[in-house]
DNA sequence: CTGTTAGCGCATTCAC
DNA sequence: GTGAATGCGCTAACAG
């Protein structure tokens, strides 16, 4: 494979100097339409392409923003990084994105890569902080906002929605459809936002209503179906059985779901079901599930204005963004007969 | 923000040259160890990160791989870069990913951008193509491999499943079960694989048992779960009714089951739904959709595989893999009654 | 308007 | 083993 075409040959064959190739390429400076016309038919007969890494190496700019996400087989991850797209789009960027599937050496190996790359910003959704990240961090130089996470140890912007007043509220929801017996399906403590602050949602609702709060009927999932599946099969097998279970993800609800459809339980008649995250799946199933919805779209466009913003400014800032979310009745809650 | 470290500074720190701590860093010729230590101990304490623009504009490997789908807020799509990212990832390689949502022209802008980007090589997963991607590619010269599509006009490996075999498959599995009358949505005719091709397996395995093929019953959708409600509805408006929907995505399968769950139509008693695709959907829903299986990661697997092979060698191949697919009965389909 | 030149940060040949 | 010098391809002064 023979050599790339360079500016040099471009001002070779339109016998000009590579200065006037640069200036007609990227219109910084008038050239006579002579010569531009000339300049421009050769670009355009040999089909040369600038390259972007000697522009980037001067410019000191990359035009890339990377994304780091735990999975965007997901489609939480996939709409965040939807509306990533639409800004970075907009603003002629475009994203390097890597799942990391929680792993924090995958992290913090794509952080470096990202700063070896020389990228302008980058994105990142981790579920938890550790001693290495905050160590990483120390001596970190690249403008990042967080986003589903804030981890105010560390000066990055981060959006977010309230995880605890959602969770507060659909647990509020279900004991003012006059359940009393309320089970939920979590996620993993180490999850800050949607494993621990939507339990602490919970149980704060409860408490506030003088309900108490039973620990049969809390338990542990991984936000994936099978695990939802799992959780409920656990919690029927308590002799008391609750009439209600509010889970931290509308996949394990799905799952929760299922567990009753398959078991002859009717779903709102003998349990409630509520969800979270207001997934295409949440509608998709029947009964349609009731749930917290959040637009991670909206948060992906958020996060990037925010990200691009700092890019612009060059200068350190710290704040949390909440979006607005909202409860949706659906078909799979009813009050308690 | 002031300017990075370079190689300069760390070698004027440790009182050596820049070839040196270039040596060092890259272990690319013997260094003293003595001489070695001290860059060393000079780079972790500054946290210098080489700059990997200047890098790879003398290398001319950007260690990078372009990706570009319709759109990866679609498991199916979301699967496939995790397979790609599977193998990049162990060869130290990085993805860029870009949706097009379909459209030509982003697609152009894209493989324009790449180019300049030198990455090393690119994934292609588009619909349709047109005059105007054949003359793009006229000029091109970065390695790429298509997935989910074969264009035999142009010079790129391929890897798909039979759409067409696949379609047929189930399309007699469903005669098979004593239906006579079996309905299909199906997908835009500009999408050749996902849309044409899975049409014509349906309609061949018809022809072939001497059932004719009702236009009535074959009604158009975009792969989405609302197009699939409306297709139903819309079969369903019809004098005569199907007993079977064969549907050309999972999703389209969905949007026909709520429908019939919905109208009061038993699935699959009173009609018998077959998806495409067998995304983690079809067993998330009531009853458990009867689909063709394939496998999104493998294809992803084999795509990175073949794309990083064509790197190595330097030279251009044309062929078109195969990969398995496979029926999966579950309870959307009974024999008819 | 146009051309010449000096780097951007690094890898690599060539001397020593 | 080590250092000095060249150039990867381009932009941005600097002259003219």
């Amino acid at each position: 494979m023979n050599r790339d075409l360079t500016m040099k040959d471009i001002a070779e064959r339109a016998g000009v100097s590579v200065a006037t190739v640069s200036r007609v390429l990227n219109n910084t400076k008038p050239v006579s339409s002579e010569l531009k016309k000339k300049v421009l038919d050769i670009v355009k007969e040999t089909g040369y392409k600038p390259n972007a890494l000697a522009r980037s190496l001067i410019k000191q700019r990359t035009g890339t923003i990377g994304v780091i996400i735990p999975d965007m087989d997901n489609e939480t991850f996939a709409d965040l990084i939807k509306g990533i797209e639409l800004i970075t789009d907009r603003n002629d960027h475009v994203i390097l994105v890597t799942n990391t599937m929680g792993e924090v050496k995958k992290e913090l190996e794509m952080f470096n890569l990202f700063e070896e790359k020389r990228l302008d910003g980058i994105i990142f959704s981790g579920v938890s902080l550790t001693e290495k990240h905050i160590d990483f961090f120390e001596k970190y130089k690249i403008p990042t906002v967080l986003v589903g996470q804030t981890f105010n140890k560390l000066d990055f912007p981060s959006v977010t929605i309230d995880n605890f007043q959602a969770s507060f509220d659909i647990t509020e929801y279900l004991i003012e459809l006059g359940h009393q017996n309320i089970g939920m399906i979590r996620g993993p403590l180490y999850d800050i936002q949607a494993g621990k602050e939507r339990l602490l949602g919970y149980k704060t609702a409860l408490r506030e209503n003088d309900y108490p709060v039973n620990n049969d009927f809390i338990i542990e999932g991984d936000f994936t179906i099978t695990s939802g599946y799992k959780a409920m099969e656990e919690i029927w097998s308590n002799e008391l059985k609750p009439t209600a279970i509010f889970s931290a993800s509308d996949k394990m609800a799905i799952g929760a779901l299922n567990y009753c459809l398959d078991h002859g339980l009717k779903v709102p008649e003998d349990v409630s079901i509520a969800g979270f995250d207001d997934m295409e799946l949440a509608t998709a199933v029947r009964p349609a599930l009731t749930t917290i919805h959040q637009d991670q779209v909206e948060k992906g466009i958020k996060t990037a204005d925010i990200l691009l913003d700092l890019i612009e400014k060059e200068e350190k800032e710290s704040y949390n963004i909440q979006l607005p979310y909202s409860l949706i009745e659906r078909d799979s809650t009813c009050a308690r007969k």
